[in-house]
DNA sequence: CCCACACGATACCGCTCGGTATCTTGAGAT
DNA sequence: ATCTCAAGATACCGAGCGGTATCGTGTGGG
């Protein structure tokens, strides 16, 4: 297979490690390494290496996006299965060899400072997930979207940190079960609660 | 007021500088210096700076503990008053100015390395809070008091999670409300689902 | 054909990091 | 009164950081 321009490998070897070790942990020099070239090329691409974490997590937003879309796309008039497509993706991507944590959860915990371009892009990329699924609780017809969808948020976000830190078991598993039963809830006619 | 020994008035600048710029992003000087003492002096009480770091999130897991303790000593035979305060107190230390995150959640994401021994305390801290959640949801008589004890976990992690990116607001609000609907669901004679 | 330009390699910059060595000072215990 | 030992101050170490300068080289488009 042909080798891929440097760009692109120099965003896949920062995807590598940046997810696996950290932000702070990589040197331009490691990633420079992996991707089977030098420091040179690296800034002839990137202004700074703040600029690359920008780009790298820009990628990796994108690509949640498309799985929403994605999902639209195959069950237009089903929100319901669009919010469990979402879950399974989310649980099935929980095991793989040793989880690596959510990226975005990950990389917040090192860009403390909120005026920071990296930042802003996580927060608004969240913040649209958000709204994305609060109008499919709605249009699934829930008594209050907004209380489904932040309930839903906390489980999909609690089941990767608690993943991640070892203290729950089949977590896939164990998240889908749990979010199909607060959809169930939300769109109980009435009664319950 | 007199001036604290030099160990804790290390600690306390620890405790200020990691949970709020985290822990790759603070260098020993500028921990020596807020505790308006040197560096020598904090290499004389400890090893390196890892094991400041272990230190701290020792003393951090110690002050949840000590929560759980609190409440089980003031509702003995309540167990749903139990993890209704510790919902509380996750709720109550929610805002607060920018809020900062979890300092467990944080950290591990600075500590891939599983064998770490602060990654190791994180564990076992996070695997015993979870233990006490099953017991205190067995205690309360739930049908299922692993899959619930889950949830919890899941929507307290998560409710951290969604503050600190800014995706939910009042997320102390709702987190009550959501523990509240997850205890009557499990707590529930036998229907709902 | 040739020339521009991305690429790669190497050496370098100033700075900060974690960690150490040395020496002075001051207060508490005997 | 003296001895001890924690505490403070300062200077230093090697290493790695993010970022830059320079210079050959190969290849693809005019």
């Amino acid at each position: 297979m042909a080798k891929l321009p440097p760009r692109e490998r120099i965003l896949d070897a920062a995807e590598e490690l940046f997810s696996r070790e950290g932000i702070k942990a990589v040197g331009v020099q490691a990633i420079a390494g992996r991707a089977e070239t030098t420091k040179m090329a690296l800034y002839r691409h990137f202004a700074t290496k703040d600029a690359l974490v920008e780009e790298w997590l820009r990628i990796v937003a994108a690509d949640y996006t498309a799985v929403f879309d994605r999902l639209e796309e195959a069950h237009p008039d089903e929100p319901r299965a669009q919010i469990l497509g979402i879950a399974r993706f989310i649980a099935d991507g929980l095991p793989g060899i040793s989880h690596r944590g959510c990226p975005f959860i990950n990389s917040i915990a090192e860009l403390p400072d909120r005026t920071h371009p990296a930042r802003r892009l996580i927060e608004a990329h969240k913040a649209n997930q958000m709204r994305r699924l609060t109008d499919l609780c709605a249009r699934a017809g829930m008594s209050d979207p907004d209380e489904a969808a932040t309930e839903i948020t906390f489980v999909l976000e609690g089941a990767q940190v608690s993943t991640q830190n070892g203290s729950v078991e089949d977590a896939g598993e164990r998240l889908m079960r749990i979010v199909e039963a607060v959809l169930d809830r939300h769109s109980a006619p009435k009664a319950a609660r």
